[in-house]
DNA sequence: GCTTGACCTCAAGTCGACTTGAAGTAGCAC
DNA sequence: GTGCTACTTCAAGTCGACTTGAGGTCAAGC
């Protein structure tokens, strides 16, 4: 039997027990068996995490990923709204790009004041515009 | 008198009130006086929701942006900090890149299931690796 | 056979950025 | 002076993804 502990599932994919335990609440995962309380998993569930993850960061909530799954666990990934997400991704990749460069000149710009810079004060014109959209904080990382 | 008044401030931030009102709570920004109760505000405000806008863009909290903010209103942004974030960006942008790229591999790929799919497999060992972070949800855009 | 410690369940708490709701008020048009 | 309405305050609620805590259980090692 190849059945991995969820100590063993949580220590390779590098989540916490916890969050397996509410993956398979959500029906994300699900165990294989029990030894005694303990859940057991079949190690394709390491696959399966790895897939979840990725969602996570293309900005898909776990409700989305769930429904990325067929009945029977395989995959069922539309292939549409990849291309959708993958062009969502493009866009909010350029506006960070121009971000970040805004940050290097700010960080670099000898005026006095960066509200004295005119490169610093387009940048905020753009931002004024609704050109950048607002994102949300990180997940904790591990600590 | 040039002052605006708390809906006019609403409607070209292209934020609610509600929002100002909370910005206001958290010292980010200040009326210059009242209406009878209504909020004014000097129009510079407006620069600096703009400022604010950004700083979230970047990934700053509200917190974080609130001491980007000498005591006397003006601007007082730690070049340091702004590099350390540029670079941070940056790494978030290569990752996307990367996802995205994936994601449009994953959209045109022929594989029956993306599962048989060697690219897909590749990406998915990557994200399984770590090497991908996990970022949060969006704020809700308007409607 | 008894302890130990890692797991279990279930409810509740956390975090950040707001939003919502109830109850009140003031400027403006009439 | 009366009403309308858009504002006001303050407390509480929301959302997603988890985490935490209390109290319970069980396989394994001694």
């Amino acid at each position: 039997m190849t059945q991995l502990d969820i100590a063993e599932v949580a220590r390779r994919a590098g989540v916490p027990a916890s969050t397996l335990r509410y993956y398979e609440e959500k029906g994300l995962i699900a165990a294989t068996g029990r030894r005694g309380l303990r859940r057991q998993y079949d190690p394709g569930v390491l696959e399966r995490l790895a897939l979840i993850a990725m969602g996570r960061t293309a900005g898909f909530s776990l409700d989305e990923i769930a429904h990325m799954f067929a009945p029977d666990g395989r995959p069922r990934i539309d292939r549409e709204m990849l291309s959708t997400k993958a062009e969502e991704l493009d866009r909010r990749i350029r506006e960070l790009g121009v971000l970040r460069d805004s940050l290097r000149h700010a960080a670099a710009c000898p005026a006095p004041s960066h509200m004295e810079c005119p490169t610093f004060r387009r940048l905020l014109a753009a931002a004024a515009a609704g050109a950048v959209a607002v994102p949300r904080k990180r997940a904790p990382g591990p600590p």
